[in-house]
RNA sequence: GGGCGAUUAGCUCAGGGGUAGAGCGCCACGUUGACAUCGUGGAGGUCGGUGGUUCGAGACCACCAUCGCCCA
C-alpha cells in the first residue's frame, strides 16, 4: 500500500469495475428494497442538493444490499420540458432560427438530438459520487414505455371524468407563452405603486376614489366593489360608474370580500385580470373583458390608442391620461407580491384560456387517508404537517401547457371543437363512432412535465403492463427528498399510486435539508456561491473557481461582491478531497434540521478520517503478513475491542434504521478513530513486539486486528464505498474471506455473545493508568519519551493483579519504568499524583517535578471535585428529592457522593505532603 | 394573516428530564517503526430571555426576542 491515501488513484477504477461486473443489479434475493431516484432534470448538473441526496440514498442503498435484500436504486431523468425546450431555444436563436421557423416536427427532432450529444451529464456526476444505480434499467420520462404510461394514465383518468378541459384563469407566462401550475409561481415582494384613482360616478354626484397596483387592468374593469357594510359607500351600492378611458358603465356592487380598511375601501374589479377578481365576477355575473393578448399586451378590445402596447406601457400612459383628466388622485410607493414565472422570471398574468384540469379531489383524499393512517410515514414526522396543509387545500391542476417538448395531450378536436380523448387518434374515432371522413385535429398542448414524473414509481417498473419488476419494487421502501417538492412531487406521486396502483408508492419519505453555503446563504448562479460537488472531489484552483462563478452572470454588477467573498472564504482554492470524504461529509450532516452550512472543516476532517483509515489499514497488513492457523490466546485488549465492536455494529443498524446517517457516521469514527487506532493498534504493539508473548497470543491480536478492521471496512462502506472497497481488496484474503467485491459481503450483525463487560472493566482500568501517568507527563513538562517509575498507594488485591497482568501495556503504552506498591508502613516519596479509583498513583518527583505546579494542578482538581460534591450533597439533603426520584438515581448520588469525598480526601492528603516540601 | 423551524464552546453541529458533548480552530509539548493528512496534554459553555411544571429543566409548557422557511 502507498505510504498516503490517494483518493484519485483509487475511485474512477473502481467504479468502472463495480459497473462492468453488474454490482449494482437486484440480487433477485431476500427481501425487495427500492428506492426510486428523484429524476433530475435532463439538463441539469450535479449540484450540492443532488450529492447530498444523492449520498443519503446510496448509503441507505448499499447498506440494505449487504444487509442481504434484493435491492433496487432505480436511476432516471426527466425531460422538463421547459428548461429543455428553452435550452434549444436558446441554441437556436444563436443561430439566428427559431423555434417557429422550424416548426413542430424538426423542433422535436433537435431536441432529441440535443439530448443524445449533451443531454444527462448528470448520470456520469452520479458515477463520480460512487452511485449504485442500476444503470442497466435508465429511464427517461419521455421515453416509448414511459410516455406509454402517461398516455394510460390520461386516457384512465379521462374517462372517470377525473380530467376535464375548462376556461379559466390561468398563470400565463407571457414570455414563454403557456399556463403554469401554482406551484411553478413564484410570489416574490417587489416595490411597486399604488395609484389612486378618481371614477366618476354615472349620476354627475362625484366620485369614487380605488386603489390598484396595476393601472393597465382597469381597461378590463367590470365593477367597483365596496364592503356591504362600509357606511361611507352603503348609498352608492347599486348606482353605476363610468369608467374613464373607456367610457363603459359599470355597476358599484357590494362584496364581502373587500377590506374596508385598505386603501378608500373601494375596489375595481376586473374579473380578466385578477384571480379575486374573478371569483367576484362569477358571484355577480360581471360580463368578463379580456383586454391582454398571449404577450400581455393590450389586445383590440381596448380603445384604440392602447391597443398593442405592452402592459407596462400601457401602464404609463394610462396613468399619464388619467392625470390629465385630473382623475389621478394620488400615488404612494407600494410593495407588492410580484408573480413570476420559475422558468423564464417573467411577471406572471392570470389570463383567461382553455386548459386542461385533473380534478383533484377524489384523488387527494385517499392520499391524505394514506398518510394519516401510517402507510406512508414522513422523517422527520414533522413533515407530515406540511403535507396535510397543501392536501387540505388542494386545487385543481392545470395540466397542460404551451410547449413543443413534452408528452402531447391525447386529445382530438373536430371542426365544431368537440373534444376526443384517445390513446391514439384511432381509438378516439372508435369510442366516439367518428369515421375517417371527418377531419380531426390534435391538441397542440403538451402536459405538465410533472404530470409524468408522478407516475415515475411504476412507470419506471414496466406500467400499465403487469411486469415481475412491478410485483417485485412497487411500493419502493422510502423516498428520499427535500422539501421544496414535496407538492409538486410528493404528493402527486402519492396520488397517482393510490390511484393507478391501490397502493402507496413508497412507505416513507425522508425529508432532508438544504445544504447552504458557509454564510448560511441558498446557493445559487446568480449569488455566485454555488459549490460544485466534483470541484470538492477533485479540488479547483482559486482562480478556476473564481471564472466559473462569475462568467455568464445575470447582473454583472456583483461580480466583485462575488470575487470578495470567494476570495475570503476559499483563499487557495478547494484541495482535492475525494468522493468518500465528500459523502462522509454528507452523511455527517444529515441531521434532522432544516439547514446545513457547508463548511469546509468538516470535508478536510473527514478526509484526514480516510487517511487514518488507509495507515490504520497499512499498520494491520504490516503486522498480519505471517498470520498463520493454529492455537489462539485471546488478550484483554482484543477481547475489549471485540466487545466495543459490537456494541458500534448495533449502533449502525439502529443508525441506518432511523434514517440518522449523523450518527452513524460519528458512531463509526468515533470507534474507527477514538477507539481502534488510538487504543487498540496501540495496545496491540507490545503484543506484536514483544519476545516474552507466545505465538497464540500474537496469533490472537493478529486475529483480533484483521477481523476488526474488516468489519470496519464494511461498517463503514455504505458511507465510503471507494477507499473501503480498496483496502477490503487486501485485507479479505488475510481474514480468510473471499469474494470480488465489499459490497457484496454482509453488513456486520452484533454478536452478542461478544460483549465482555470484565474485559472493558479490566482495559479501563489500563486505560485510566496510563491516561493518569500521561497527564502528569503532559502537566509536569515531562518529555513522552522519558519512562517513569509508578507506585501505587492504597492499591487492593484486585489493583494488583490488574497492574501486573497488564504490565506488558503499562510499560510500553504508559512508557512507565516499573509499577510497585508501596509496602505497609513505607513513607511516600515526593510525587506527582493521579487517581485511579481508591488507589493513587505516585510519580516520584525527585529532579523532575516543579512543587508548585504539582500543587496547582491537584488544586484545580480538588476545586472542580468540590463544587461536584457540593452539588451532588446538596441534591440528597434535599428530602424531596430522596423521596422522589427513583431508587436507583439516588443511590448512585450517593455513590458519587462517596467517590468524590474519597478523591477530595487523597487529593487533600497529597497536597499536605507538598506542603511539607515547600 | 396562517403554519413550520432555529437559537448549545471562537466556528459548524449532535444531545431531548438525573455528571454539558463531537469535529474544526486555539495553546503547550513531541521527527516514538501505520499515519505530521499525525500523537500527547490543555484552555474554552450560568445551553437566546422571562416565567411555569417537576424532587430535579439545555431538554417539557407558556410568553418574549432575534433569525429563517412555507402558504395566503
Amino acid at each position: 500500500m502507498d505510504k498516503s491515501y490517494r483518493p484519485k488513484d483509487i475511485e474512477q477504477r473502481q467504479y468502472r469495475r463495480w459497473e462492468e461486473n453488474g454490482y449494482f443489479k437486484p440480487s433477485g434475493e431476500g427481501d425487495p428494497y427500492c428506492i426510486v431516484i428523484p429524476p433530475p432534470n435532463v439538463t441539469g448538473t450535479l449540484h450540492m442538493g443532488h450529492a447530498f441526496q444523492d449520498t443519503i440514498m446510496d448509503a441507505l442503498i448499499r447498506y440494505h444490499r449487504m444487509a442481504g435484500r434484493n435491492t433496487l436504486w432505480q436511476p432516471g431523468m426527466d425531460h422538463a420540458g421547459i428548461a429543455t425546450q428553452m435550452v434549444v431555444e436558446r441554441q437556436l436563436n444563436g443561430e439566428g432560427t427559431s423555434r417557429r421557423d422550424l416548426g413542430r416536427e424538426k423542433f422535436v427532432e433537435r431536441v432529441w438530438n440535443w439530448k443524445a450529444e449533451s443531454g444527462g451529464q448528470i448520470a456520469n456526476q452520479f458515477r463520480r459520487m460512487g452511485a449504485s444505480l442500476d444503470w442497466n434499467r435508465d429511464c427517461f420520462t419521455m421515453d416509448d414505455e414511459l410516455s406509454n404510461a402517461v398516455l394510460e394514465a390520461f386516457v384512465r383518468l379521462h374517462e372517470e371524468g377525473l380530467i376535464y378541459r375548462g376556461k379559466r384563469l390561468v398563470n400565463w407566462d407571457p414570455v414563454l407563452h403557456t399556463a403554469l401550475s401554482d406551484l411553478e409561481v413564484l410570489q416574490n415582494d417587489e416595490p411597486g405603486n399604488l395609484w389612486h384613482f378618481r371614477y366618476p360616478l354615472a349620476s354627475g354626484d362625484g366620485y369614487l376614489v380605488v386603489a390598484t397596483t396595476r393601472p393597465e387592468t382597469m381597461l378590463g374593469d367590470a365593477a367597483v366593489a365596496v364592503h356591504p357594510d362600509d357606511e361611507r359607500y352603503k348609498h352608492m351600492i347599486g348606482q353605476e360608474i363610468i369608467l374613464p378611458l373607456v367610457e363603459r358603465r359599470i355597476p358599484v356592487i357590494a362584496d364581502d370580500y373587500v377590506d374596508p380598511e385598505f386603501g378608500t375601501g373601494c375596489v375595481k374589479i376586473t374579473p380578466a385580470h385578477d384571480f379575486n377578481d374573478y371569483e367576484i365576477g362569477k358571484r355577480h355575473d360581471l360580463p368578463i373583458y379580456n383586454i391582454l393578448n398571449d404577450n400581455a399586451a393590450i389586445n383590440d378590445s381596448a380603445p384604440k390608442v392602447y391597443r398593442g402596447l405592452d402592459r407596462f406601457d400601457a401602464r404609463k400612459k394610462i396613468v399619464d391620461d388619467l392625470d390629465r383628466l385630473g382623475l389621478l388622485d394620488k400615488v404612494e410607493d407600494y410593495d407588492q407580491k410580484l408573480p413570476r414565472g420559475d422558468r423564464s422570471g417573467a411577471v406572471v398574468e392570470p389570463y383567461l384560456t382553455d386548459q386542461w384540469y385533473v380534478r383533484i379531489q377524489p384523488l387527494a383524499d385517499p392520499a391524505i387517508e394514506a398518510v394519516k393512517d401510517g402507510r406512508i410515514r414522513f422523517v422527520p414526522e414533522n413533515w407530515s404537517k406540511t403535507y396535510f396543509e397543501w392536501m387540505y387545500n388542494i386545487q385543481d391542476w392545470c395540466i397542460s401547457r404551451q410547449l413543443w417538448w413534452g408528452h402531447r395531450i391525447p386529445a382530438w378536436y373536430d371542426e365544431d371543437g368537440n373534444i376526443y380523448v384517445g390513446r391514439n387518434e384511432q381509438e378516439a374515432r372508435k369510442k366516439n363512432g367518428i369515421d375517417d371522413s371527418v377531419a380531426l385535429r390534435q391538441d397542440e398542448d403538451v402536459l405538465d412535465t410533472w404530470f409524468s414524473s408522478a407516475l415515475w414509481p411504476f412507470s419506471t417498473q414496466g406500467w400499465p403492463r403487469e411486469t415481475e419488476d412491478l410485483k417485485t419494487f412497487y411500493p419502493g421502501n422510502v423516498l428520499v427528498t427535500g422539501f421544496d417538492i414535496i407538492f409538486f412531487w410528493v404528493a402527486r406521486m402519492i396520488m397517482m399510486g393510490m390511484k393507478f396502483m391501490g397502493d402507496v408508492p413508497f412507505h416513507e419519505v425522508y425529508i432532508h435539508g438544504l445544504i447552504r453555503d458557509p454564510d448560511g446563504q441558498k446557493m445559487s448562479k446568480s449569488k455566485g456561491n454555488v459549490l460544485d460537488p466534483l470541484d470538492l472531489i477533485d479540488g479547483v484552483e482559486l482562480d478556476t473557481l473564481l471564472e466559473k462563478r462569475t462568467t455568464g452572470l445575470m447582473q454583472p454588477h456583483l461580480k466583485p461582491k462575488i470575487e470578495e467573498a470567494t476570495r475570503r472564504q476559499f483563499p487557495d482554492g478547494i484541495d482535492e478531497f475525494g468522493a468518500d470524504a465528500l459523502r462522509f461529509t454528507f452523511a455527517s450532516l444529515a441531521t434532522t434540521g432544516r439547514d446545513i452550512r457547508f463548511d469546509l472543516g468538516r470535508i478536510e476532517g473527514y478526509k484526514n478520517f480516510c487517511n487514518k483509515l488507509w495507515n490504520a489499514s497499512r499498520y494491520v497488513l504490516m503486522n498480519t503478513e505471517e498470520l498463520s492457523d493454529g492455537e489462539v490466546t485471546l488478550s484483554t485488549a482484543d477481547r475489549w475491542i471485540q466487545s466495543k465492536m459490537q456494541a458500534t455494529i448495533s449502533a449502525m443498524h439502529e443508525c441506518m434504521k432511523n434514517y440518522r446517517l449523523d450518527l452513524a457516521a460519528q458512531s463509526i469514527y468515533e470507534f474507527t478513530w477514538h477507539e481502534f487506532c488510538d487504543w487498540y493498534l496501540e495496545l496491540s504493539k507490545p503484543v506484536l513486539q514483544s519476545e516474552d508473548t507466545t505465538d497464540e497470543q500474537k496469533r490472537g491480536t493478529r486475529r483480533t486486528l484483521i477481523e476488526v478492521l474488516e468489519n470496519i471496512l464494511r461498517m463503514l462502506h455504505p458511507l465510503m464505498p471507494f477507499v473501503t472497497e480498496e483496502i477490503w481488496a487486501q485485507v479479505a484474503p488475510r481474514a480468510g474471506i473471499e469474494g470480488d467485491t465489499i459490497m457484496q459481503r454482509p453488513y456486520p450483525e452484533a454478536n452478542p455473545d461478544l460483549a465482555d463487560s470484565d474485559a472493558e472493566a479490566e482495559l479501563d482500568w489500563v486505560m485510566q493508568f496510563i491516561l493518569g501517568i500521561r497527564q502528569i507527563r503532559g502537566e509536569m513538562d515531562i518529555s513522552p519519551g522519558k519512562v517513569l517509575p509508578v507506585l501505587l498507594e492504597q492499591a487492593g488485591a484486585e489493583d494488583l493483579q490488574i497492574a501486573k497482568r497488564n504490565q506488558l501495556l503499562l510499560r510500553r503504552v504508559g512508557k512507565v519504568e516499573s509499577v510497585r506498591a508501596l509496602e505497609a508502613g513505607e513513607d511516600a516519596p515526593p510525587s506527582a499524583t493521579a487517581l485511579l479509583g481508591s488507589m493513587r498513583l505516585l510519580v516520584p518527583m525527585a529532579g523532575l517535578i516543579d512543587v508548585a505546579a504539582e500543587q496547582s494542578r491537584l488544586g484545580k482538581q480538588r476545586e472542580k471535585t468540590d463544587i461536584d460534591l457540593g452539588r451532588a450533597r446538596a441534591k440528597l439533603a434535599n428530602e424531596n428529592f430522596v423521596n422522589n426520584a427513583p431508587e436507583s438515581v439516588v443511590t448512585q448520588e450517593k455513590e458519587r457522593v462517596i467517590a468524590f469525598e474519597q478523591q477530595i480526601a487523597q487529593l487533600d492528603e497529597q497536597l499536605a505532603r507538598l506542603e511539607t516540601l515547600t
